[in-house]
DNA sequence: TTAAACTGATACTATATTGATATCAATTAA
DNA sequence: TTAATTGATATCAATATAGTATCAGTTTAA
């Protein structure tokens, strides 16, 4: 069960390099560089993100994309609902007629309580929180001692 | 995002059936017709769940499947991992030799963090605990009344 | 002792999602 | 004017999910 797809993954590391460089345009072949994403599909992420107001973009030489909005209001919930779509644990388990009283039915309200932990504690994780941790530690991506594995 | 898929789900629902009638076997037909799942998806979930220990069969006329673990013993948890495989937030984020240090990524504690909680989350929810709240209320799938839609 | 109701095992198909690439027009700075 | 960019799409490949089909073996009961 994986929870975070590509492009939601993409949109996390991409934003936290626009969080650092905040005041300049950054380029998508700049990014997708340094952290080593596709570069088309990395750049249709960045256009996504722009449709939802996170960051702005200038074309031409010397363009690139930018934060817009506070990093700390950027949680991953919202970045798991724009390029996943909206988190809910199940669709309605008794379609087709069967369960009509949703208001009665046990798995649906345990399942709802779930989904709410679960889009709760995304939404505690914001691109701000993640930019102060790595300034703390100084190290998103220490580099490579001989020898050593990658995780 | 969808979080529990159609095997997860149904294997949920059979079993809470299993649960019901425990002690007699009962047959894929009849789960499949009173759930309204297709009939050999359906087989597949119940033989990979016997594979897992937490039902047995009984083949030939009058045969069916039967719970056998403790139904507070088989969590939602569990079955996901089953079907849908081990609940990760993220594949390690900066593979391909860039991220080194894992101990030192805030990125990976974060993750790992929700990781336990989601993980944990699911892991409440059991079978049993699930047949406890069906009694209470006795109402699993109550009938639908005219006119209503259901979820 | 045979037919019907079952599961075991497996192969196959269809559809949806995810991940990635390619192309071309428009914009901008130097 | 040209090279470096983004905007907008179209297309493709790989993987995962959902569902179907088939046949062999087992068991009960007529
Ligand atoms: S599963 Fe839909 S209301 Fe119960
Ligand atoms: S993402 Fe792998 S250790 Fe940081």
């Amino acid at each position: 069960m994986k929870v975070l797809t590509k492009k939601t993954d993409y949109a996390i590391r991409a934003l936290l390099m626009l969080g650092a460089k905040r005041g300049s345009y950054v380029s998508a072949k700049s990014i997708a560089a340094e952290q080593d994403m596709p570069y088309q599909f990395l750049r249709g992420v960045l256009q996504e993100m722009i449709r939802h107001g996170l960051i702005v973009s200038k074309e031409g030489v010397q363009g690139g994309f930018m934060m817009e909005k506070d990093a700390d209001d950027i949680g991953v919930r919202q970045l798991i609902e724009i390029f996943q779509g909206r988190v809910q644990v199940s669709e309605c388990m008794f379609r087709k007629q069967i369960c009509a009283n949703r208001s009665r039915c046990v798995l649906r309200h345990e399942i709802m309580r779930i989904e709410q932990v679960v889009s709760n504690e995304f939404e505690q994780v914001t691109i701000g929180k993640l930019l102060r941790k790595l300034n703390a530690t100084g190290n998103l991506m220490p580099a490579l001692k001989d020898g050593e594995e990658p995780s």
